[in-house]
DNA sequence: TCTGGGGTCCTAGGACCC
DNA sequence: TCTGGGGTCCTAGGACCC
């Protein structure tokens, strides 16, 4: 049996796992930039604030119904998760880390019956961890998934644990799963289902499989073997590599001259390049692009993007700023208020296969070494390249955002003193 | 004033090869 | 009459996820 250990508001209760007296509180947390709402309590979802809500639409609600309020605070929450997927490790041989809330487990041979086992595991993450979070399980991952979805909707009732384990049970659960909410099926597949008059995940597994196979590719078939019982996807090794890495931000204000944005795409670039060499690959292409504002009307909109190669499979800061300036020279456009840019490398492979080419000069290796010993020291972007502006680090709005708890020692501390009051 | 960011996989179609 | 056919690789774009 597969299950799946889903956090509950995940980004919300690493909050409130600091700031007990906001657990029966109304808290949502921002994106980045404080843009929209990414994180809503359960209280919040009652008051109506909906996922995505942009910040400075609901300013005023979040005032009147005394909504607390938080900037994302990534360092504490991949901490808080690194911690809730060490618990988990303690109940599976095998565990695939799935996103930064969510886990799949391989549970067999088990002590006691697979409900109980589900409650222990529940109850272990909050008493280590103070997240609350829902469990679904059932034979294969797809069906887990719904029943984490009835676990999250009918918390009364299930106490956070759903169990599929007959038959009966399974068609009940797909009777009443509006397809719209299972796993694989987003805006375009919904679309064309419910053109066909297809409302419950049920319907979705008497469709033929030819239709399904043309309408939804190999992907929407194995889904459908999956909710009708049959395994069709086992766990993944989360290990692997990632295939491509991104670094894409929107900005606090728009830009429009050149030196500006190219000031943002070499950041972008520096930071991915850290990221590329953490993983030890190298890349061999770079995608840069640029985009006007989408939601100002009143400026000509423009969006453009072109791929660069790397002269050679690399991981060096300085050809991949090269490249991306090379790129972004290509497809900068006088007279445009640039609000978001990105960079995204492609064509990764191991730092291994690369030593074959042997192609770059061979300081730069250890440049980036001495540069990543730096940063990793005294502080993220201490040290950087000459086209970067020394003055600003990331420049993002960040109003709200929450002490750095778990990684910052002053804080640990003041934290501790606190709990002692 | 003001609307996120980082990923995965699949398919169709073009370029190119023999 | 009749104007090949099979394959690979790459990329853009679309679908989805959290």
């Amino acid at each position: 049996m597969y299950a799946i250990i889903d956090c509950n508001s995940f980004y919300v209760s690493c909050e409130r796992a600091f700031r007990p007296d906001l657990r029966t509180k109304p808290v949502v947390v921002l994106s980045n930039n404080d843009g929209c709402v990414i994180s809503r309590s359960a209280e919040a979802k009652l008051l109506g604030i909906p996922m995505g809500a942009p910040a400075f639409k609901f300013k005023k609600i979040f005032k009147e119904k005394q909504i607390k309020v938080f900037s994302s605070n990534y360092s504490l929450y991949g901490d808080m998760s690194s911690r809730v997927m060490e618990v988990l490790k303690q109940f599976a041989p095998e565990v695939e880390v799935y996103s930064i809330d969510e886990a799949f487990l391989l549970l067999e041979n088990l002590p006691v019956d697979i409900e109980t086992y589900a409650h222990q595991i529940k109850k272990t993450i909050f008493q280590y961890t103070n997240i609350p979070v829902s469990v679904g399980v059932a034979p294969t991952k797809a069906l887990s998934k719904v029943a984490n979805h009835v676990a999250k909707k009918f918390q009364q009732k299930t106490k956070g644990v759903f169990v599929i384990d007959t038959e009966e049970r399974r068609v009940k659960t797909l009777k009443w799963m509006p397809i719209a909410e299972v796993w694989g099926i987003g805006r375009g597949h919904h679309k064309r289902l419910s053109d066909l008059g297809i409302g419950t995940a049920y319907e979705f597994t008497q469709l033929s499989e030819s239709w399904v196979k043309k309408n939804m590719s190999v992907i929407g078939l194995r889904l459908q073997k999956d909710l009708k019982g049959e395994a069709t996807m086992t766990l993944d090794d989360d290990t692997r590599d990632k295939k491509a890495i991104a670094t894409t931000r929107s900005f606090e204000y728009t830009y429009k001259e050149y030196e500006e944005v190219k000031e943002r795409i070499v950041t972008f670039a520096y930071s991915c390049a850290e990221k590329l060499r953490k993983q030890k690959s190298a890349c061999t292409h770079a995608y840069v692009f640029l985009r006007s504002n989408r939601h100002d009307s009143s400026k000509e909109q423009y969006r453009a993007g072109t791929m660069v190669a790397m002269p050679y499979p690399t991981d060096s800061t300085l050809v991949i700023v090269n490249a991306v300036v090379k790129g972004l020279k290509e497809i900068f456009k006088a007279n445009i208020h640039y609000k978001r840019a990105g960079v995204v490398l492609t064509g990764l492979t191991t730092t291994k296969q690369v030593q074959l080419f042997a192609n770059e000069d061979p300081k730069h290796e250890s440049l980036m070494k001495i540069m990543d010993g730096l940063n990793d020291k005294f502080g993220a972007h201490k040290i950087k390249i000459a086209s970067q502006d020394l003055e600003r680090t990331w420049k993002m709005r960040q109003e709200h955002l929450s002490p750095q708890y778990t990684t910052k020692l002053s804080e640990i501390i003041e934290v501790n003193c606190n709990e002692r009051e």
